[in-house]
DNA sequence: CTAACTGTATTATATCACTAATACAGTCCA
DNA sequence: TGGACTGTATTAGTGATATAATACAGTTAG
């Protein structure tokens, strides 16, 4: 079964996205995997604290994308395959690299700084 | 004159914050300085192709945060001391590298991995 | 002076994200 | 079999974001 208990929301980006990105980012740590049990709707909204709308659409998204499969009646369960994890973990790291890059540049900072700058502030 | 011809707008975000965004990205880059005239919420609302509304909410953010003076009937401009300037430059670099590390962390990619990540696809 | 610009304010409308409260039918296990 | 779960759907209401259309008073250059 999927925890979701290391899931902080924030309050600066839509709930659905942030749940959609916490799982994405959970397969690309191996800490979800294939076969895996997701929580019900309702179990998941009450443990988030959010309606159930809003993790229907989260759940919704993830079936779209292929990565989880739900029955009406049924529980949900990831759906992955090796092929599947690499193109989310590109899409997902290089994203996200890439928007970290674009900014920095637009502030006018060099490779070498924010190099050094990511190098000092990371904390295990 | 401040130039908003680099500043592409997405939807991904609330285009008013963008733009609050975009000028700290400016001072950080020492493009835009102290004393530099701002476009008036019309030219920029036409330039831009936004509500002059949505214009007047960043330039409204911008004069509470003290980086703008406003005064009715007249021109605004920039206001800056080198103390506000590197405010927003820890501000802005340290909370965008901060977002990045924390996304690598949850997503189990290693600090060593993360800094060549971004050595290879940083391009000038 | 005056006309054209400036910042500022108001009212109305539309869409999206989220909450709230139900409802219904399919699945599963004791 | 029956009850408790499951996914799914609908309707309604709120707040934030953005658009649209004005209006008004202060500033400034010709």
């Amino acid at each position: 079964m999927i925890s979701f208990e290391k899931l902080i929301l924030n309050d600066s980006e839509p709930i659905y996205a942030q749940i959609v990105r916490f799982v994405k980012r959970g397969i690309v740590a191996e800490t979800i995997q294939d076969g895996e049990e997701m929580p019900s709707r309702r179990v998941l909204s009450a443990t988030l604290g959010v309606n159930p709308n809003t993790i229907q659409k989260a759940y919704r998204i993830l079936e779209e994308e292929g990565i989880i499969r739900s029955h009406a009646g049924a529980k949900s369960f990831v759906q992955l395959d090796s092929a599947a994890v690499s193109s989310i973990r590109a899409e997902l790291i290089e994203s996200e690299i890439g928007a970290l890059i674009g900014a920095m540049q637009q502030s006018g900072v060099s490779k070498e700084e924010a190099l050094s700058l990511m190098q000092r502030l990371w904390k295990e």
